[in-house]
DNA sequence: TAGATTGTTAATCGATTAACAATC
DNA sequence: TAGATTGTTAATCGATTAACAATC
Protein backbone atom coordinates (compact mmCIF):
# COMPACT_ATOMS: atom_id res chain seq x y z
CA UNK A 1 0.00 0.00 0.00
CA UNK A 2 1.52 3.82 -0.55
CA UNK A 3 2.01 5.30 1.86
CA UNK A 4 -0.24 8.13 0.71
CA UNK A 5 -2.80 5.78 2.14
CA UNK A 6 -2.37 6.46 4.98
CA UNK A 7 -2.11 10.24 5.05
CA UNK A 8 -5.83 10.23 3.95
CA UNK A 9 -7.73 11.45 6.73
CA UNK A 10 -9.27 8.63 9.20
CA UNK A 11 -12.89 8.67 8.49
CA UNK A 12 -14.86 9.96 11.78
CA UNK A 13 -16.30 6.91 13.52
CA UNK A 14 -20.39 7.45 13.41
CA UNK A 15 -21.23 7.58 16.92
CA UNK A 16 -18.32 10.14 17.19
CA UNK A 17 -19.89 11.93 14.24
CA UNK A 18 -23.03 12.40 15.78
CA UNK A 19 -21.86 13.24 19.51
CA UNK A 20 -19.74 16.08 17.28
CA UNK A 21 -23.23 18.74 17.03
CA UNK A 22 -24.00 17.97 21.07
CA UNK A 23 -20.78 19.54 22.51
CA UNK A 24 -20.76 22.42 19.44
CA UNK A 25 -24.00 23.07 20.51
CA UNK A 26 -23.13 22.88 24.91
CA UNK A 27 -20.28 25.04 23.80
CA UNK A 28 -21.89 27.92 22.00
CA UNK A 29 -24.09 27.69 25.08
CA UNK A 30 -21.11 28.03 27.47
CA UNK A 31 -19.18 30.74 25.42
CA UNK A 32 -22.52 32.83 25.67
CA UNK A 33 -22.15 32.82 29.05
CA UNK A 34 -18.65 34.01 29.25
CA UNK A 35 -16.87 30.50 29.64
CA UNK A 36 -13.80 31.02 28.09
CA UNK A 37 -12.20 27.17 28.77
CA UNK A 38 -13.75 23.71 30.02
CA UNK A 39 -12.75 20.53 30.53
CA UNK A 40 -14.25 16.94 29.58
CA UNK A 41 -15.39 16.31 33.13
CA UNK A 42 -17.47 19.46 32.48
CA UNK A 43 -18.78 18.54 29.58
CA UNK A 44 -19.70 15.01 30.73
CA UNK A 45 -21.55 16.07 33.31
CA UNK A 46 -23.79 18.07 31.32
CA UNK A 47 -24.20 15.92 29.10
CA UNK A 48 -24.07 12.49 30.42
CA UNK A 49 -21.74 11.18 28.96
CA UNK A 50 -18.09 9.59 30.05
CA UNK A 51 -15.31 11.63 29.76
CA UNK A 52 -12.97 9.66 28.66
CA UNK A 53 -14.91 9.27 25.17
CA UNK A 54 -15.23 13.23 25.27
CA UNK A 55 -11.70 13.35 25.21
CA UNK A 56 -11.23 10.87 22.27
CA UNK A 57 -13.91 12.26 20.43
CA UNK A 58 -12.73 15.65 20.63
CA UNK A 59 -9.02 14.58 19.34
CA UNK A 60 -11.04 14.57 15.68
CA UNK A 61 -10.57 18.51 15.63
CA UNK A 62 -7.31 18.23 16.62
CA UNK A 63 -7.52 21.12 19.24
CA UNK A 64 -5.12 19.63 21.85
CA UNK A 65 -5.86 20.78 25.26
CA UNK A 66 -3.98 22.00 28.73
CA UNK A 67 -3.62 19.25 31.47
CA UNK A 68 -5.31 20.62 34.47
CA UNK A 69 -6.92 23.95 32.50
CA UNK A 70 -8.54 21.88 29.44
CA UNK A 71 -9.49 23.02 26.28
CA UNK A 72 -10.28 26.58 24.75
CA UNK A 73 -13.67 27.21 24.20
CA UNK A 74 -13.95 29.09 21.25
CA UNK A 75 -11.26 27.44 19.42
CA UNK A 76 -12.98 24.30 19.87
CA UNK A 77 -16.47 25.58 18.60
CA UNK A 78 -14.40 26.70 15.21
CA UNK A 79 -12.16 23.54 14.99
CA UNK A 80 -16.27 21.66 15.35
CA UNK A 81 -17.32 23.18 13.08
CA UNK A 82 -14.61 23.12 10.52
CA UNK A 83 -15.07 19.01 11.19
CA UNK A 84 -18.51 19.35 10.53
CA UNK A 85 -18.40 21.48 7.61
CA UNK A 86 -20.55 24.05 8.73
CA UNK A 87 -18.76 26.76 7.39
CA UNK A 88 -19.29 25.34 3.84
CA UNK A 89 -22.87 25.81 2.85
CA UNK A 90 -24.31 22.64 1.34
CA UNK A 91 -26.83 23.70 -1.14
CA UNK A 92 -30.23 21.28 -1.06
CA UNK A 93 -33.49 20.82 -2.76
CA UNK A 94 -36.44 19.52 -1.07
CA UNK A 95 -39.13 17.31 -1.96
CA UNK A 96 -42.64 17.21 -0.55
CA UNK A 97 -43.98 20.34 0.80
CA UNK A 98 -46.71 19.12 3.21
CA UNK A 99 -46.24 19.42 7.37
CA UNK A 100 -42.54 18.16 7.91
CA UNK A 101 -41.51 19.51 4.49
CA UNK A 102 -42.14 22.90 5.23
CA UNK A 103 -41.26 22.77 8.79
CA UNK A 104 -37.85 21.90 7.74
CA UNK A 105 -37.52 24.35 5.25
CA UNK A 106 -38.19 27.40 7.83
CA UNK A 107 -36.11 25.88 10.38
CA UNK A 108 -33.94 28.44 10.77
CA UNK A 109 -31.24 26.63 12.65
CA UNK A 110 -30.44 24.58 9.62
CA UNK A 111 -29.23 27.62 8.13
CA UNK A 112 -27.46 29.10 10.31
CA UNK A 113 -25.33 25.26 10.07
CA UNK A 114 -24.48 25.36 6.52
CA UNK A 115 -27.82 23.78 4.69
CA UNK A 116 -29.36 26.03 2.29
CA UNK A 117 -32.53 24.59 0.77
CA UNK A 118 -32.63 26.28 -2.68
CA UNK A 119 -35.71 24.80 -4.00
CA UNK A 120 -38.78 22.60 -2.81
CA UNK A 121 -40.84 20.39 -5.25
CA UNK A 122 -43.72 18.33 -4.90
CA UNK A 123 -46.13 16.28 -7.09
CA UNK A 124 -49.50 17.63 -6.07
CA UNK A 125 -50.74 20.64 -8.78
CA UNK A 126 -52.85 21.59 -6.25
CA UNK A 127 -49.76 22.88 -4.12
CA UNK A 128 -47.27 23.60 -7.40
CA UNK A 129 -47.35 27.96 -7.31
CA UNK A 130 -47.60 28.27 -3.70
CA UNK A 131 -45.37 29.90 -1.59
CA UNK A 132 -44.10 28.61 1.58
CA UNK A 133 -41.25 30.70 3.78
CA UNK A 134 -40.81 32.57 0.63
CA UNK A 135 -40.31 29.81 -1.24
CA UNK A 136 -42.47 29.20 -4.72
CA UNK A 137 -43.61 25.22 -4.82
CA UNK A 138 -42.19 24.14 -8.21
CA UNK A 139 -43.50 20.89 -9.70
CA UNK A 140 -41.60 17.75 -9.38
CA UNK A 141 -40.60 16.83 -12.66
CA UNK A 142 -38.07 20.02 -13.03
CA UNK A 143 -35.95 18.67 -10.02
CA UNK A 144 -33.62 16.74 -12.29
CA UNK A 145 -32.85 19.66 -14.84
CA UNK A 146 -32.88 22.25 -12.05
CA UNK A 147 -30.48 20.25 -10.03
CA UNK A 148 -28.15 19.31 -12.61
CA UNK A 149 -28.09 22.89 -13.71
CA UNK A 150 -27.31 24.57 -10.42
CA UNK A 151 -25.00 21.46 -9.31
CA UNK A 152 -27.20 20.82 -6.45
CA UNK A 153 -25.49 17.12 -4.63
CA UNK A 154 -28.35 17.06 -1.37
CA UNK A 155 -31.60 16.24 -1.85
CA UNK A 156 -34.07 16.04 1.18
CA UNK A 157 -37.26 13.28 0.77
CA UNK A 158 -40.26 14.22 3.06
CA UNK A 159 -42.97 12.67 0.98
CA UNK A 160 -45.70 10.06 1.74
CA UNK A 161 -43.46 6.30 2.11
CA UNK A 162 -45.16 5.86 -1.40
CA UNK A 163 -43.96 7.95 -3.30
CA UNK A 164 -40.57 7.55 -1.57
CA UNK A 165 -38.64 5.55 -4.02
CA UNK A 166 -39.67 7.86 -7.25
CA UNK A 167 -38.42 10.70 -6.06
CA UNK A 168 -35.32 9.32 -5.06
CA UNK A 169 -35.22 7.85 -8.62
CA UNK A 170 -35.43 11.13 -10.03
CA UNK A 171 -32.66 12.84 -7.47
CA UNK A 172 -30.29 10.12 -8.66
CA UNK A 173 -31.17 11.49 -12.05
CA UNK A 174 -30.32 14.63 -11.72
CA UNK A 175 -27.17 14.10 -10.29
CA UNK A 176 -27.62 14.16 -6.79
CA UNK A 177 -25.66 12.08 -4.66
CA UNK A 178 -26.78 12.61 -0.85
CA UNK A 179 -30.06 11.59 0.19
CA UNK A 180 -31.62 12.63 3.71
CA UNK A 181 -34.69 10.54 3.44
CA UNK A 182 -37.25 10.85 6.65
CA UNK A 183 -39.87 8.94 4.82
CA UNK A 184 -40.00 5.39 6.59
CA UNK A 185 -38.81 3.64 3.16
CA UNK A 186 -35.71 1.80 2.13
CA UNK A 187 -34.40 3.26 -0.86
CA UNK A 188 -32.59 1.69 -3.81
CA UNK A 189 -29.86 4.01 -5.73
CA UNK A 190 -27.10 3.87 -7.55
CA UNK A 191 -23.53 2.62 -5.51
CA UNK A 192 -22.56 6.25 -5.41
CA UNK A 193 -25.41 7.92 -4.07
CA UNK A 194 -25.57 8.30 -0.06
CA UNK A 195 -28.56 7.70 1.76
CA UNK A 196 -29.87 9.02 5.20
CA UNK A 197 -32.29 7.38 6.90
CA UNK A 198 -33.84 9.33 9.11
CA UNK A 199 -36.63 7.85 10.35
CA UNK A 200 -38.74 8.93 13.46
CA UNK A 201 -40.36 5.25 13.92
CA UNK A 202 -37.01 4.21 14.93
CA UNK A 203 -36.86 6.75 18.17
CA UNK A 204 -40.80 6.23 18.87
CA UNK A 205 -39.77 2.78 18.94
CA UNK A 206 -36.96 2.78 21.25
CA UNK A 207 -39.23 5.48 23.85
CA UNK A 208 -41.97 3.26 23.95
CA UNK A 209 -40.12 0.06 24.77
CA UNK A 210 -38.14 1.63 26.53
CA UNK A 211 -41.07 3.50 28.91
CA UNK A 212 -43.01 -0.01 29.15
CA UNK A 213 -39.00 -1.57 30.52
CA UNK A 214 -38.73 0.49 33.06
CA UNK A 215 -42.41 0.72 34.17
CA UNK A 216 -42.55 -3.02 34.77
CA UNK A 217 -38.94 -3.00 36.97
CA UNK A 218 -40.72 -0.26 38.80
CA UNK A 219 -43.62 -2.96 38.85
CA UNK A 220 -46.03 -0.58 38.10
CA UNK B 1 -29.31 -14.45 42.18
CA UNK B 2 -33.26 -15.86 42.33
CA UNK B 3 -34.46 -17.62 39.25
CA UNK B 4 -36.97 -14.94 38.67
CA UNK B 5 -34.06 -12.70 37.13
CA UNK B 6 -33.39 -15.08 34.12
CA UNK B 7 -37.06 -15.17 33.51
CA UNK B 8 -37.36 -11.47 32.95
CA UNK B 9 -37.85 -10.65 29.51
CA UNK B 10 -33.94 -10.09 28.26
CA UNK B 11 -33.51 -6.20 27.07
CA UNK B 12 -34.05 -5.61 23.68
CA UNK B 13 -30.00 -4.31 21.79
CA UNK B 14 -31.14 -0.53 21.30
CA UNK B 15 -29.52 -1.46 17.30
CA UNK B 16 -32.00 -4.19 16.93
CA UNK B 17 -34.79 -2.08 18.08
CA UNK B 18 -34.29 0.47 15.38
CA UNK B 19 -34.22 -1.45 12.99
CA UNK B 20 -37.48 -3.47 13.55
CA UNK B 21 -39.97 -0.56 12.32
CA UNK B 22 -38.24 -0.78 9.03
CA UNK B 23 -38.76 -4.60 8.61
CA UNK B 24 -42.39 -4.31 9.53
CA UNK B 25 -42.67 -1.23 7.26
CA UNK B 26 -41.17 -3.39 4.68
CA UNK B 27 -43.58 -6.46 5.44
CA UNK B 28 -46.54 -4.43 5.58
CA UNK B 29 -45.55 -3.53 2.00
CA UNK B 30 -44.87 -7.27 0.88
CA UNK B 31 -48.04 -8.02 2.51
CA UNK B 32 -50.58 -5.69 0.53
CA UNK B 33 -48.62 -6.89 -2.97
CA UNK B 34 -50.17 -10.16 -1.35
CA UNK B 35 -46.97 -12.40 -0.23
CA UNK B 36 -47.58 -14.59 2.07
CA UNK B 37 -44.03 -15.65 3.07
CA UNK B 38 -40.64 -14.00 3.47
CA UNK B 39 -37.25 -14.99 3.81
CA UNK B 40 -33.89 -12.94 5.52
CA UNK B 41 -32.59 -13.16 2.06
CA UNK B 42 -35.71 -10.94 0.54
CA UNK B 43 -35.82 -8.86 3.72
CA UNK B 44 -31.70 -8.43 3.55
CA UNK B 45 -31.62 -7.28 -0.33
CA UNK B 46 -34.48 -4.82 0.48
CA UNK B 47 -33.14 -3.09 3.32
CA UNK B 48 -29.46 -3.81 2.47
CA UNK B 49 -28.84 -5.47 5.62
CA UNK B 50 -26.45 -8.95 6.39
CA UNK B 51 -29.24 -11.87 6.29
CA UNK B 52 -27.79 -13.22 9.80
CA UNK B 53 -28.21 -10.24 11.11
CA UNK B 54 -31.94 -10.17 10.43
CA UNK B 55 -32.78 -13.78 11.21
CA UNK B 56 -31.00 -12.75 15.06
CA UNK B 57 -33.20 -9.50 15.15
CA UNK B 58 -36.46 -11.38 14.22
CA UNK B 59 -35.49 -13.89 16.81
CA UNK B 60 -36.83 -10.60 19.45
CA UNK B 61 -40.34 -11.91 18.42
CA UNK B 62 -40.30 -15.09 19.28
CA UNK B 63 -41.78 -16.09 15.60
CA UNK B 64 -39.71 -19.19 13.91
CA UNK B 65 -39.43 -19.56 10.56
CA UNK B 66 -39.41 -22.87 8.11
CA UNK B 67 -36.20 -24.23 6.68
CA UNK B 68 -36.46 -23.57 2.78
CA UNK B 69 -39.51 -21.64 2.88
CA UNK B 70 -39.03 -18.61 4.88
CA UNK B 71 -41.33 -16.84 7.95
CA UNK B 72 -44.84 -15.92 7.31
CA UNK B 73 -46.21 -12.66 6.77
CA UNK B 74 -48.95 -11.88 8.79
CA UNK B 75 -47.38 -13.41 11.84
CA UNK B 76 -44.41 -11.83 11.27
CA UNK B 77 -46.38 -8.16 11.61
CA UNK B 78 -48.33 -9.22 13.93
CA UNK B 79 -45.24 -10.75 16.66
CA UNK B 80 -43.13 -6.97 15.60
CA UNK B 81 -46.29 -4.35 16.07
CA UNK B 82 -46.64 -6.71 20.05
CA UNK B 83 -42.55 -6.33 20.97
CA UNK B 84 -43.39 -2.64 19.53
CA UNK B 85 -46.16 -2.07 21.61
CA UNK B 86 -47.71 -0.19 18.74
CA UNK B 87 -50.76 -2.21 19.60
CA UNK B 88 -51.30 -0.82 23.19
CA UNK B 89 -51.76 3.51 22.65
CA UNK B 90 -48.78 5.56 24.10
CA UNK B 91 -50.82 8.83 25.29
CA UNK B 92 -48.28 11.69 25.24
CA UNK B 93 -48.78 15.44 25.37
CA UNK B 94 -46.72 17.98 23.16
CA UNK B 95 -44.99 21.20 24.15
CA UNK B 96 -43.94 23.74 21.45
CA UNK B 97 -46.87 24.43 18.82
CA UNK B 98 -44.29 25.65 16.04
CA UNK B 99 -44.16 23.87 12.92
CA UNK B 100 -42.00 21.01 13.66
CA UNK B 101 -44.70 20.39 16.43
CA UNK B 102 -47.48 21.28 14.88
CA UNK B 103 -46.12 18.22 12.08
CA UNK B 104 -45.83 15.86 14.26
CA UNK B 105 -49.43 16.74 15.35
CA UNK B 106 -50.96 16.26 12.00
CA UNK B 107 -48.47 13.08 11.13
CA UNK B 108 -51.12 10.51 11.00
CA UNK B 109 -49.17 7.30 10.70
CA UNK B 110 -47.68 8.38 14.32
CA UNK B 111 -51.79 7.40 15.42
CA UNK B 112 -51.31 4.54 13.72
CA UNK B 113 -48.67 3.49 15.29
CA UNK B 114 -50.24 3.79 18.89
CA UNK B 115 -49.67 7.48 19.52
CA UNK B 116 -52.14 9.65 20.72
CA UNK B 117 -51.05 13.31 21.51
CA UNK B 118 -53.99 14.21 23.68
CA UNK B 119 -52.67 17.90 24.22
CA UNK B 120 -50.83 20.70 22.72
CA UNK B 121 -48.91 23.49 24.76
CA UNK B 122 -47.29 27.02 24.35
CA UNK B 123 -45.91 29.01 26.05
CA UNK B 124 -46.33 32.34 23.35
CA UNK B 125 -50.11 33.93 24.55
CA UNK B 126 -50.42 34.65 21.06
CA UNK B 127 -50.93 31.15 20.39
CA UNK B 128 -52.77 30.15 23.23
CA UNK B 129 -56.69 29.08 22.18
CA UNK B 130 -55.59 28.53 18.49
CA UNK B 131 -56.82 25.39 17.05
CA UNK B 132 -54.47 23.24 15.00
CA UNK B 133 -55.53 19.70 13.73
CA UNK B 134 -58.75 20.13 15.82
CA UNK B 135 -57.18 20.84 18.76
CA UNK B 136 -56.75 23.82 20.74
CA UNK B 137 -53.11 25.37 21.68
CA UNK B 138 -53.51 25.39 25.68
CA UNK B 139 -51.20 27.21 28.06
CA UNK B 140 -48.08 25.48 29.35
CA UNK B 141 -48.60 26.17 33.18
CA UNK B 142 -51.97 23.67 32.46
CA UNK B 143 -49.16 20.91 31.58
CA UNK B 144 -48.01 19.62 34.95
CA UNK B 145 -52.01 19.28 36.03
CA UNK B 146 -53.12 17.79 33.10
CA UNK B 147 -50.36 15.62 32.45
CA UNK B 148 -51.04 13.92 36.40
CA UNK B 149 -54.99 14.51 36.36
CA UNK B 150 -54.93 12.35 32.85
CA UNK B 151 -52.07 9.58 34.24
CA UNK B 152 -49.96 10.93 31.17
CA UNK B 153 -46.41 9.47 30.96
CA UNK B 154 -44.78 10.82 27.37
CA UNK B 155 -44.08 14.07 26.45
CA UNK B 156 -42.77 15.41 23.33
CA UNK B 157 -40.47 18.66 23.04
CA UNK B 158 -40.85 20.85 20.10
CA UNK B 159 -40.08 24.48 21.74
CA UNK B 160 -36.79 25.93 20.83
CA UNK B 161 -33.24 24.52 22.81
CA UNK B 162 -33.56 27.69 25.43
CA UNK B 163 -36.91 26.91 26.52
CA UNK B 164 -36.34 22.65 26.40
CA UNK B 165 -35.01 22.01 30.05
CA UNK B 166 -37.97 24.27 31.95
CA UNK B 167 -40.66 22.29 29.71
CA UNK B 168 -38.75 19.01 30.74
CA UNK B 169 -39.27 20.21 34.77
CA UNK B 170 -42.76 20.69 34.08
CA UNK B 171 -43.18 17.38 32.27
CA UNK B 172 -41.21 15.92 35.31
CA UNK B 173 -43.79 17.82 37.91
CA UNK B 174 -46.93 16.25 36.17
CA UNK B 175 -45.18 13.10 36.23
CA UNK B 176 -44.03 12.49 33.27
CA UNK B 177 -41.84 9.53 32.28
CA UNK B 178 -40.52 9.68 28.80
CA UNK B 179 -39.87 12.34 27.31
CA UNK B 180 -39.07 12.52 23.51
CA UNK B 181 -37.13 15.72 22.58
CA UNK B 182 -36.24 17.35 18.98
CA UNK B 183 -34.92 20.03 20.82
CA UNK B 184 -30.86 19.85 20.83
CA UNK B 185 -30.62 20.35 24.12
CA UNK B 186 -28.85 17.54 26.64
CA UNK B 187 -31.87 17.87 29.20
CA UNK B 188 -31.18 17.24 33.08
CA UNK B 189 -34.43 14.50 34.25
CA UNK B 190 -34.73 12.85 37.57
CA UNK B 191 -33.41 9.42 37.52
CA UNK B 192 -36.71 7.71 36.43
CA UNK B 193 -37.38 9.63 33.35
CA UNK B 194 -36.55 8.70 30.15
CA UNK B 195 -35.04 10.93 27.44
CA UNK B 196 -35.21 10.25 23.50
CA UNK B 197 -33.37 12.73 21.52
CA UNK B 198 -33.93 13.11 18.36
CA UNK B 199 -31.75 15.52 17.16
CA UNK B 200 -31.82 16.22 13.70
CA UNK B 201 -27.88 17.86 13.56
CA UNK B 202 -26.56 14.72 14.13
CA UNK B 203 -28.03 13.20 10.91
CA UNK B 204 -26.93 16.16 8.85
CA UNK B 205 -23.95 15.90 10.53
CA UNK B 206 -23.42 12.48 9.15
CA UNK B 207 -24.94 13.46 6.16
CA UNK B 208 -23.01 16.11 4.85
CA UNK B 209 -19.42 14.78 6.12
CA UNK B 210 -20.09 11.49 4.13
CA UNK B 211 -21.05 13.16 1.54
CA UNK B 212 -17.76 15.18 1.38
CA UNK B 213 -15.86 11.94 2.21
CA UNK B 214 -17.40 10.19 -1.33
CA UNK B 215 -16.96 13.55 -2.83
CA UNK B 216 -13.00 13.55 -2.44
CA UNK B 217 -12.64 9.78 -2.41
CA UNK B 218 -13.99 10.20 -6.02
CA UNK B 219 -11.22 12.99 -6.86
CA UNK B 220 -14.25 15.40 -7.79
C1' DT C 1 5.41 21.19 44.43
C1' DA C 2 1.02 18.55 44.43
C1' DG C 3 -2.80 17.45 42.12
C1' DA C 4 -5.98 17.84 38.40
C1' DT C 5 -6.53 16.98 33.74
C1' DT C 6 -4.90 15.59 29.24
C1' DG C 7 -3.57 12.02 25.73
C1' DT C 8 -2.86 7.29 24.76
C1' DT C 9 -2.45 2.47 25.24
C1' DA C 10 -4.72 -1.73 26.89
C1' DA C 11 -8.86 -4.21 28.44
C1' DT C 12 -13.57 -4.82 28.12
C1' DC C 13 -17.82 -4.96 26.21
C1' DG C 14 -21.27 -5.58 22.78
C1' DA C 15 -22.73 -5.89 18.06
C1' DT C 16 -21.96 -7.76 13.54
C1' DT C 17 -20.56 -11.32 10.64
C1' DA C 18 -18.93 -16.02 9.54
C1' DA C 19 -19.36 -20.90 9.95
C1' DC C 20 -22.09 -24.81 10.17
C1' DA C 21 -25.31 -28.27 11.84
C1' DA C 22 -30.37 -28.99 11.78
C1' DT C 23 -34.40 -29.31 8.99
C1' DC C 24 -38.05 -28.92 5.76
C1' DT D 1 -33.36 -36.88 -2.01
C1' DA D 2 -30.74 -32.48 -2.66
C1' DG D 3 -30.43 -28.02 -1.63
C1' DA D 4 -32.08 -23.83 0.35
C1' DT D 5 -32.90 -21.63 4.49
C1' DT D 6 -33.22 -21.49 9.43
C1' DG D 7 -31.17 -21.13 14.18
C1' DT D 8 -27.10 -20.96 16.89
C1' DT D 9 -22.43 -21.01 18.24
C1' DA D 10 -17.87 -19.03 17.41
C1' DA D 11 -14.90 -15.42 15.42
C1' DT D 12 -14.34 -10.84 14.23
C1' DC D 13 -14.81 -6.21 14.47
C1' DG D 14 -15.35 -1.77 16.46
C1' DA D 15 -16.68 1.22 20.17
C1' DT D 16 -16.53 2.22 25.03
C1' DT D 17 -14.26 2.27 29.25
C1' DA D 18 -10.28 1.62 32.37
C1' DA D 19 -5.57 2.41 33.51
C1' DC D 20 -1.76 5.27 33.67
C1' DA D 21 2.12 8.10 32.24
C1' DA D 22 2.89 12.94 30.79
C1' DT D 23 2.28 17.66 31.89
C1' DC D 24 0.87 22.12 33.27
Amino acid sequence: MPKTTELLTHPIPEPTLRRLPRYHHFLMREENSGKKVISCSDIARALNLDPTQIRKDLAVTGIVGKPKVGYEVPALIQALEKVLGWNNVTHAVLVGAGSLGTAILGYQQFNKYGLNIVAIFDSDANKVGQVVHGREILPVGWLPGMARQMRILTGIITVPAEAAQSVADLMVAGGIRAIWNFAPRALTVSADTIVQYEDMFSGLAVLTTRLRASLLSFSE
